[in-house]
DNA sequence: TGTCAAACGAAGGGAGGCCTGCGCTAAAGT
DNA sequence: ACTTTAGCGCAGGCCTCCCTTCGTTTGACA
């Protein structure tokens, strides 16, 4: 199921509109849906046909959709980010460092096995620097609230701590406990000393 | 240059040798290197006859070499892996924890851009048994050291370690001082604590 | 219910990758 | 220098993917 409601999609870029009819509709939010599956487990790359394919559509469909590749990613990445900053804006009262170990931990398992959101954020391509601000203003508050009570080293950029979680979320474990033992690792590295 | 010297090619699994005719050496040669830079950029789904091509060689000599994409992988990779394993082998009398971040560190600054080995590891892949035991065996015992000496934590295993460390270098870093931070991170959580 | 524009799928041309058969070339060994 | 044969590239069959055209279907709205 697409993450976008049924809220319009005012963006910058390529801006690709929700069709209105309703046939036309369930095939778009079929093809996004199909989209995120197929980057996440192919990544990038991945065969246009083949989406359209586990979308139940015709390739025409998805060209008359996303006339280009870079429209079709670019819907599927802004709609994943857009889900991990709601999932962010829910700080329930909690104390500095504590509020960023709970995004970043949020941030983790959300992009675990999308490989697409990794790439993105290290290759810092143009169409993704929508994504990179709302990431940013999303978790850079936190790590900075967290730096100045003194709760995490302030020798680091936000940009460095999101490629070591970032690193983490990557790779693919083999189970549950590893990724959370690994996590505890990148955190207690993240910490300020002593 | 193939890493591998004029020696053989004693192996498990798949096992490519080394033709003995001088034309037919001088191109398993430029087929192994050309694919270590291919499969490096381009990962490990990279089209085979654009190897061939940057080696200068005929689609039909690549798979005269190499019957399948697999035994080509594997070749190469074991290649890098023991290259790394005999960087690795140069403790010269560090103490534990510097033994150990000194070896991280090499793997890191090898591993980089080798998203191969990355994706290796993580995937855990039969072909590659031989590639993870041979890092183990080069690193498993640095740590332990570490650990015996109360230097690295030991809530952890050597497979743990290698994930995260392996995440780092995973990424495409925009400057080398933003590696060394999120490195140092990354040791700071692998170190004991206090 | 009827009209009509929007949306659909089938089909196909072009490009490139995978893999193989075959006749030629040139390295090795005498 | 000659013979042998391992090794070579060419060329082509098959497949998948990208992208477009075109006639048909179907949802929206009066």
């Amino acid at each position: 199921m697409a993450t976008t409601g049924s809220g319009g999609r005012p963006r910058t870029g390529f801006v690709v509109s929700r069709p209105t009819r309703a046939d036309a509709r369930r095939n778009f939010d079929a093809l996004l849906d199909a989209a995120r599956e197929v980057f996440a487990a192919e990544g990038a790359g991945a065969s246009l046909e083949g989406i359209a394919r586990r979308a139940g559509v015709n390739i025409a469909t998805l060209y008359r959709n996303f006339p280009t590749r870079q429209h079709l990613f670019e819907t599927v990445y802004l709609d994943e980010v857009e889900a991990l900053g709601r999932l962010a804006a829910e700080p329930g009262g909690l104390g500095p460092w504590d509020a960023l170990e709970s995004w970043l931990r949020q941030f983790v398992s959300y992009a675990t096995t999308k490989k697409a959101i990794y790439d993105a954020i290290a290759h810092r391509a143009e169409m993704f620097a929508t994504g990179r601000d709302m990431i940013h203003a999303a978790g850079r508050p936190l790590l900075e609230r967290a730096q100045a009570a003194g709760k995490a080293r302030t020798d680091v950029s936000f940009d460095d701590v999101l490629f070591l979680v970032n690193g983490v979320s990557g790779a693919n474990f083999v189970q549950e406990a590893q990724r959370d033992r690994v996590l505890a690792m990148a955190l207690d590295g993240i910490k300020a000393p002593g």
